[in-house]
DNA sequence: TGACAGTAGTTGGCGATACGAACTACTTTC
DNA sequence: GAAAGTAGTTCGTATCGCCAACTACTGTCA
Protein backbone atom coordinates (compact mmCIF):
# COMPACT_ATOMS: atom_id res chain seq x y z
CA UNK A 1 0.00 0.00 0.00
CA UNK A 2 1.20 3.23 -0.96
CA UNK A 3 0.86 5.38 2.27
CA UNK A 4 2.34 8.76 2.38
CA UNK A 5 5.83 7.07 3.62
CA UNK A 6 5.93 9.74 6.77
CA UNK A 7 8.70 8.95 8.59
CA UNK A 8 7.84 10.58 11.50
CA UNK A 9 11.07 12.34 12.66
CA UNK A 10 9.73 12.23 16.00
CA UNK A 11 9.70 8.68 16.47
CA UNK A 12 13.05 7.31 16.05
CA UNK A 13 14.31 10.26 17.58
CA UNK A 14 12.07 9.68 20.72
CA UNK A 15 13.72 6.01 20.59
CA UNK A 16 17.27 7.52 20.68
CA UNK A 17 16.54 9.51 23.67
CA UNK A 18 14.90 6.91 25.68
CA UNK A 19 17.54 4.84 24.83
CA UNK A 20 20.07 7.18 26.12
CA UNK A 21 18.29 8.05 28.87
CA UNK A 22 17.88 4.40 30.48
CA UNK A 23 21.36 3.74 29.80
CA UNK A 24 22.02 7.55 32.01
CA UNK A 25 19.87 5.30 34.98
CA UNK A 26 21.44 2.46 34.88
CA UNK A 27 24.90 4.15 34.45
CA UNK A 28 23.73 6.10 37.84
CA UNK A 29 22.80 3.28 39.38
CA UNK A 30 25.91 0.83 38.91
CA UNK A 31 28.03 3.85 40.07
CA UNK A 32 26.12 4.01 43.35
CA UNK A 33 26.57 0.29 44.07
CA UNK A 34 30.59 0.59 43.37
CA UNK A 35 29.96 -1.27 39.98
CA UNK A 36 31.38 -0.61 36.39
CA UNK A 37 27.78 -0.50 33.91
CA UNK A 38 29.41 -3.36 32.53
CA UNK A 39 29.75 -5.43 35.60
CA UNK A 40 25.77 -4.30 36.53
CA UNK A 41 24.85 -5.74 33.63
CA UNK A 42 26.19 -8.76 33.63
CA UNK A 43 25.50 -9.45 37.42
CA UNK A 44 21.66 -9.05 36.06
CA UNK A 45 22.02 -11.41 33.71
CA UNK A 46 22.56 -14.13 36.27
CA UNK A 47 20.19 -13.56 38.26
CA UNK A 48 17.82 -16.01 37.12
CA UNK A 49 20.55 -18.86 37.00
CA UNK A 50 24.54 -19.93 36.03
CA UNK A 51 25.00 -19.30 32.36
CA UNK A 52 27.66 -20.33 30.27
CA UNK A 53 30.22 -18.24 28.51
CA UNK A 54 29.09 -18.26 24.76
CA UNK A 55 25.34 -17.75 25.45
CA UNK A 56 26.76 -14.51 27.89
CA UNK A 57 28.81 -13.46 24.89
CA UNK A 58 25.61 -13.52 22.13
CA UNK A 59 23.02 -11.63 25.43
CA UNK A 60 25.98 -9.32 26.11
CA UNK A 61 26.64 -8.28 22.49
CA UNK A 62 30.54 -8.89 23.34
CA UNK A 63 33.15 -11.06 21.76
CA UNK A 64 34.02 -13.93 23.38
CA UNK A 65 37.17 -12.56 25.01
CA UNK A 66 35.96 -9.59 25.99
CA UNK A 67 33.69 -11.48 28.15
CA UNK A 68 36.69 -13.29 29.65
CA UNK A 69 37.64 -10.34 30.71
CA UNK A 70 34.58 -8.98 31.94
CA UNK A 71 34.02 -12.47 34.18
CA UNK A 72 37.63 -12.23 35.24
CA UNK A 73 37.57 -9.01 36.62
CA UNK A 74 33.89 -9.69 38.09
CA UNK A 75 35.22 -12.67 39.74
CA UNK A 76 38.61 -10.75 41.33
CA UNK A 77 36.13 -8.65 43.08
CA UNK A 78 34.16 -11.75 44.44
CA UNK A 79 30.90 -10.97 42.59
CA UNK A 80 30.88 -14.46 40.18
CA UNK A 81 32.46 -17.20 40.43
CA UNK A 82 33.27 -19.93 37.19
CA UNK A 83 31.91 -23.62 37.97
CA UNK A 84 32.94 -26.23 34.86
CA UNK A 85 29.66 -28.02 32.63
CA UNK A 86 28.73 -31.18 33.93
CA UNK A 87 28.18 -32.30 30.32
CA UNK A 88 31.12 -30.58 28.24
CA UNK A 89 34.06 -30.44 29.68
CA UNK A 90 34.97 -27.54 28.25
CA UNK A 91 32.02 -25.44 29.10
CA UNK A 92 31.72 -23.41 32.18
CA UNK A 93 28.91 -21.91 33.58
CA UNK A 94 29.05 -18.65 35.48
CA UNK A 95 27.35 -18.08 38.91
CA UNK A 96 26.55 -15.97 41.25
CA UNK A 97 28.59 -15.17 44.63
CA UNK A 98 26.50 -14.40 47.67
CA UNK A 99 28.00 -10.79 47.62
CA UNK A 100 27.01 -10.71 43.39
CA UNK A 101 23.87 -11.76 44.47
CA UNK A 102 23.43 -9.56 46.40
CA UNK A 103 24.17 -6.60 44.31
CA UNK A 104 22.75 -7.73 41.41
CA UNK A 105 19.66 -7.75 42.96
CA UNK A 106 19.87 -4.14 44.42
CA UNK A 107 21.03 -3.22 40.83
CA UNK A 108 17.80 -4.36 39.01
CA UNK A 109 15.02 -3.27 41.78
CA UNK A 110 17.10 0.16 41.87
CA UNK A 111 16.82 0.41 38.19
CA UNK A 112 13.36 -0.85 37.97
CA UNK A 113 12.71 1.45 40.82
CA UNK A 114 13.95 4.76 39.01
CA UNK A 115 12.40 3.74 35.51
CA UNK A 116 9.07 3.12 37.45
CA UNK A 117 9.01 6.81 39.01
CA UNK A 118 10.14 8.45 35.76
CA UNK A 119 6.88 6.56 34.12
CA UNK A 120 4.82 7.07 36.76
CA UNK A 121 2.47 9.66 35.32
CA UNK A 122 1.66 7.05 32.73
CA UNK A 123 -1.94 5.28 33.22
CA UNK A 124 -1.51 1.47 33.18
CA UNK A 125 -3.54 1.66 29.79
CA UNK A 126 -0.93 3.40 27.96
CA UNK A 127 2.15 0.86 29.66
CA UNK A 128 0.63 -1.70 28.57
CA UNK A 129 0.33 -0.64 25.20
CA UNK A 130 3.64 0.71 25.43
CA UNK A 131 5.03 -2.57 26.71
CA UNK A 132 2.91 -4.25 23.92
CA UNK A 133 4.30 -2.27 20.93
CA UNK A 134 7.93 -2.68 22.55
CA UNK A 135 7.72 -6.44 22.51
CA UNK A 136 6.48 -6.00 19.21
CA UNK A 137 9.53 -4.03 17.78
CA UNK A 138 11.92 -6.86 19.68
CA UNK A 139 9.84 -9.39 18.09
CA UNK A 140 11.03 -7.96 14.91
CA UNK A 141 14.52 -7.67 15.41
CA UNK A 142 14.48 -11.37 16.71
CA UNK A 143 12.65 -12.41 13.62
CA UNK A 144 15.39 -10.70 11.51
CA UNK A 145 18.10 -11.81 13.39
CA UNK A 146 16.67 -15.62 13.62
CA UNK A 147 16.26 -15.33 10.07
CA UNK A 148 20.13 -15.94 9.22
CA UNK A 149 19.96 -19.00 6.81
CA UNK A 150 22.85 -20.29 8.07
CA UNK A 151 25.65 -17.32 8.32
CA UNK A 152 28.42 -18.64 10.38
CA UNK A 153 28.85 -15.01 11.41
CA UNK A 154 26.75 -13.30 13.74
CA UNK A 155 25.52 -9.81 13.44
CA UNK A 156 26.52 -9.80 10.12
CA UNK A 157 23.84 -7.78 8.63
CA UNK A 158 23.33 -6.51 5.65
CA UNK A 159 26.28 -4.66 4.29
CA UNK A 160 26.44 -1.38 2.29
CA UNK B 1 14.50 -2.08 50.29
CA UNK B 2 12.23 -4.29 48.72
CA UNK B 3 9.24 -2.80 47.30
CA UNK B 4 5.75 -3.64 48.36
CA UNK B 5 3.95 -3.19 45.29
CA UNK B 6 4.84 -5.50 42.06
CA UNK B 7 3.98 -2.77 39.76
CA UNK B 8 4.17 -4.41 36.46
CA UNK B 9 7.81 -6.78 35.41
CA UNK B 10 6.82 -6.08 32.29
CA UNK B 11 7.43 -2.54 31.52
CA UNK B 12 10.41 -1.82 32.87
CA UNK B 13 12.16 -4.92 31.47
CA UNK B 14 10.85 -3.77 27.98
CA UNK B 15 12.12 -0.42 28.48
CA UNK B 16 15.49 -1.93 29.20
CA UNK B 17 15.44 -4.27 26.29
CA UNK B 18 14.60 -1.64 23.77
CA UNK B 19 17.16 0.78 24.93
CA UNK B 20 19.64 -2.82 24.47
CA UNK B 21 18.20 -2.73 21.26
CA UNK B 22 18.41 0.58 20.15
CA UNK B 23 21.79 0.70 21.94
CA UNK B 24 22.57 -2.52 19.49
CA UNK B 25 21.46 -0.98 16.29
CA UNK B 26 23.76 2.11 16.42
CA UNK B 27 26.54 0.00 16.98
CA UNK B 28 26.11 -1.99 14.05
CA UNK B 29 25.77 0.72 12.41
CA UNK B 30 28.75 2.76 13.77
CA UNK B 31 30.83 -0.86 12.74
CA UNK B 32 29.40 -0.38 9.43
CA UNK B 33 31.31 3.05 9.23
CA UNK B 34 34.09 1.91 10.17
CA UNK B 35 33.20 4.23 13.62
CA UNK B 36 33.42 3.74 17.28
CA UNK B 37 30.41 4.06 18.89
CA UNK B 38 31.39 7.55 20.70
CA UNK B 39 32.73 8.92 18.11
CA UNK B 40 29.49 8.05 15.93
CA UNK B 41 27.35 9.85 18.62
CA UNK B 42 30.05 12.71 18.56
CA UNK B 43 29.69 13.26 14.79
CA UNK B 44 25.49 12.88 14.91
CA UNK B 45 25.48 15.62 17.92
CA UNK B 46 27.56 18.41 15.94
CA UNK B 47 25.33 17.53 12.62
CA UNK B 48 22.91 20.58 13.85
CA UNK B 49 26.26 22.80 14.01
CA UNK B 50 29.84 23.83 16.09
CA UNK B 51 29.24 23.21 19.97
CA UNK B 52 31.73 23.99 22.66
CA UNK B 53 33.64 21.32 25.12
CA UNK B 54 31.47 21.66 28.24
CA UNK B 55 27.96 21.38 26.45
CA UNK B 56 29.32 18.30 24.78
CA UNK B 57 30.10 16.57 28.01
CA UNK B 58 26.77 17.44 29.52
CA UNK B 59 25.19 15.95 26.17
CA UNK B 60 27.52 13.21 26.19
CA UNK B 61 27.50 12.52 29.70
CA UNK B 62 30.78 12.10 29.97
CA UNK B 63 33.52 14.17 31.99
CA UNK B 64 35.48 16.74 30.27
CA UNK B 65 38.64 15.18 30.11
CA UNK B 66 37.39 12.15 28.59
CA UNK B 67 35.77 13.66 26.16
CA UNK B 68 38.92 15.69 25.16
CA UNK B 69 40.62 12.13 24.42
CA UNK B 70 37.73 11.42 22.20
CA UNK B 71 37.57 14.68 19.96
CA UNK B 72 41.32 14.57 19.53
CA UNK B 73 40.88 11.01 18.57
CA UNK B 74 38.20 12.10 15.99
CA UNK B 75 40.30 14.93 15.22
CA UNK B 76 43.20 12.30 14.54
CA UNK B 77 40.92 10.60 11.79
CA UNK B 78 40.27 14.17 10.27
CA UNK B 79 36.24 13.74 11.33
CA UNK B 80 36.12 16.49 13.55
CA UNK B 81 38.27 20.21 14.28
CA UNK B 82 38.76 22.64 17.14
CA UNK B 83 37.74 26.25 16.15
CA UNK B 84 38.46 28.99 18.78
CA UNK B 85 35.68 30.49 20.25
CA UNK B 86 35.13 34.26 19.17
CA UNK B 87 33.87 35.83 22.22
CA UNK B 88 35.83 33.82 24.80
CA UNK B 89 39.44 32.93 24.14
CA UNK B 90 39.37 30.03 26.51
CA UNK B 91 36.70 27.99 25.12
CA UNK B 92 36.60 26.08 21.55
CA UNK B 93 33.87 25.02 19.22
CA UNK B 94 34.14 21.44 17.95
CA UNK B 95 33.01 21.55 14.02
CA UNK B 96 32.60 18.66 11.41
CA UNK B 97 35.31 18.43 8.57
CA UNK B 98 33.53 17.29 5.81
CA UNK B 99 34.44 13.89 6.25
CA UNK B 100 33.08 14.12 9.43
CA UNK B 101 29.44 15.47 8.17
CA UNK B 102 29.52 12.89 5.97
CA UNK B 103 30.04 10.14 7.68
CA UNK B 104 27.62 11.44 10.62
CA UNK B 105 24.74 12.64 8.06
CA UNK B 106 24.75 8.55 7.16
CA UNK B 107 25.54 6.72 10.51
CA UNK B 108 22.39 9.22 11.63
CA UNK B 109 19.93 8.13 8.81
CA UNK B 110 21.11 4.51 8.65
CA UNK B 111 20.10 4.40 11.80
CA UNK B 112 16.96 6.12 11.33
CA UNK B 113 16.15 3.81 8.57
CA UNK B 114 16.84 0.58 10.66
CA UNK B 115 14.72 1.43 13.66
CA UNK B 116 11.88 2.92 11.56
CA UNK B 117 12.06 -0.84 9.50
CA UNK B 118 11.94 -2.48 12.88
CA UNK B 119 9.20 -0.40 13.43
CA UNK B 120 7.02 -0.96 10.60
CA UNK B 121 4.66 -3.56 11.22
CA UNK B 122 3.36 -1.11 14.17
CA UNK B 123 0.57 0.67 13.83
CA UNK B 124 0.43 4.11 13.50
CA UNK B 125 -1.74 4.24 16.68
CA UNK B 126 1.23 2.49 18.63
CA UNK B 127 3.65 5.00 17.05
CA UNK B 128 2.27 8.03 18.45
CA UNK B 129 1.47 6.60 21.72
CA UNK B 130 4.69 5.00 22.02
CA UNK B 131 5.99 8.31 20.99
CA UNK B 132 4.19 10.64 23.31
CA UNK B 133 4.56 8.08 26.63
CA UNK B 134 8.26 8.30 25.75
CA UNK B 135 8.14 12.03 25.94
CA UNK B 136 6.80 12.13 29.27
CA UNK B 137 9.31 9.86 30.14
CA UNK B 138 12.04 11.99 28.74
CA UNK B 139 9.91 15.38 30.09
CA UNK B 140 9.90 13.50 33.92
CA UNK B 141 13.42 13.33 33.80
CA UNK B 142 14.62 16.29 32.73
CA UNK B 143 12.18 18.40 35.36
CA UNK B 144 14.34 16.38 37.72
CA UNK B 145 17.51 17.11 37.15
CA UNK B 146 17.04 20.05 35.66
CA UNK B 147 15.26 22.15 37.69
CA UNK B 148 17.76 24.40 37.20
CA UNK B 149 16.38 27.19 34.61
CA UNK B 150 19.46 26.89 32.78
CA UNK B 151 19.12 27.95 29.24
CA UNK B 152 20.47 24.45 29.08
CA UNK B 153 18.99 23.54 25.47
CA UNK B 154 18.43 20.02 25.09
CA UNK B 155 20.37 19.10 21.83
CA UNK B 156 21.43 16.38 23.42
CA UNK B 157 20.80 13.88 20.70
CA UNK B 158 20.73 13.29 17.42
CA UNK B 159 19.31 15.93 14.80
CA UNK B 160 15.70 16.40 14.86
C1' DT C 1 43.11 48.49 38.89
C1' DG C 2 44.18 44.59 40.64
C1' DA C 3 43.63 40.55 43.50
C1' DC C 4 40.68 36.58 43.27
C1' DA C 5 37.13 33.34 42.58
C1' DG C 6 35.14 30.99 38.72
C1' DT C 7 35.08 28.75 34.11
C1' DA C 8 36.98 26.25 29.71
C1' DG C 9 39.79 22.97 28.43
C1' DT C 10 44.09 19.99 28.67
C1' DT C 11 47.42 16.71 30.68
C1' DG C 12 48.89 12.53 32.96
C1' DG C 13 48.12 8.28 35.23
C1' DC C 14 45.28 4.50 35.95
C1' DG C 15 42.00 0.79 35.33
C1' DA C 16 38.27 -1.04 32.48
C1' DT C 17 36.40 -2.13 27.70
C1' DA C 18 36.48 -4.26 23.35
C1' DC C 19 38.29 -6.38 19.33
C1' DG C 20 40.76 -9.86 16.34
C1' DA C 21 44.01 -13.49 15.74
C1' DA C 22 46.13 -17.36 17.50
C1' DC C 23 45.93 -20.96 20.80
C1' DT C 24 44.38 -25.19 23.99
C1' DA C 25 41.21 -28.60 25.06
C1' DC C 26 37.36 -31.05 24.39
C1' DT C 27 33.28 -32.86 21.37
C1' DT C 28 31.01 -34.28 17.26
C1' DT C 29 31.04 -36.08 12.63
C1' DC C 30 32.04 -39.06 9.15
C1' DG D 1 40.16 -42.46 14.61
C1' DA D 2 41.29 -38.43 11.85
C1' DA D 3 38.98 -34.17 10.50
C1' DA D 4 36.06 -30.62 11.60
C1' DG D 5 33.71 -27.97 14.90
C1' DT D 6 32.92 -25.72 19.52
C1' DA D 7 34.06 -23.50 24.29
C1' DG D 8 37.09 -20.57 26.37
C1' DT D 9 41.56 -18.34 27.04
C1' DT D 10 45.68 -15.55 25.95
C1' DC D 11 47.94 -11.75 23.81
C1' DG D 12 48.57 -7.33 21.63
C1' DT D 13 46.44 -3.03 20.57
C1' DA D 14 43.27 0.77 20.57
C1' DT D 15 39.81 3.02 22.95
C1' DC D 16 37.16 4.60 26.78
C1' DG D 17 36.41 7.01 31.14
C1' DC D 18 37.58 8.85 35.61
C1' DC D 19 40.08 11.77 38.87
C1' DA D 20 43.40 15.14 40.28
C1' DA D 21 46.23 18.68 38.93
C1' DC D 22 47.27 22.10 35.77
C1' DT D 23 47.10 26.43 32.34
C1' DA D 24 44.72 30.19 30.55
C1' DC D 25 41.27 33.22 30.33
C1' DT D 26 36.85 35.78 32.28
C1' DG D 27 34.12 38.04 35.51
C1' DT D 28 33.52 40.37 39.96
C1' DC D 29 34.32 43.43 43.55
C1' DA D 30 36.79 46.40 46.61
Amino acid sequence: MVTTKEPLPGFTEALVRLAHLVQQVFDEVAKEHDLTPQQAQLLCLLIDGPVGMTELSRALNLEKSSLTGLVDRAGKRGLVARTRDAHDRRACRIVLTREGERLGGQAHDRTTARLEALAGELPQEHRDLLAAAIGGILAEHASRAGAQPRGSRVGAEVKP
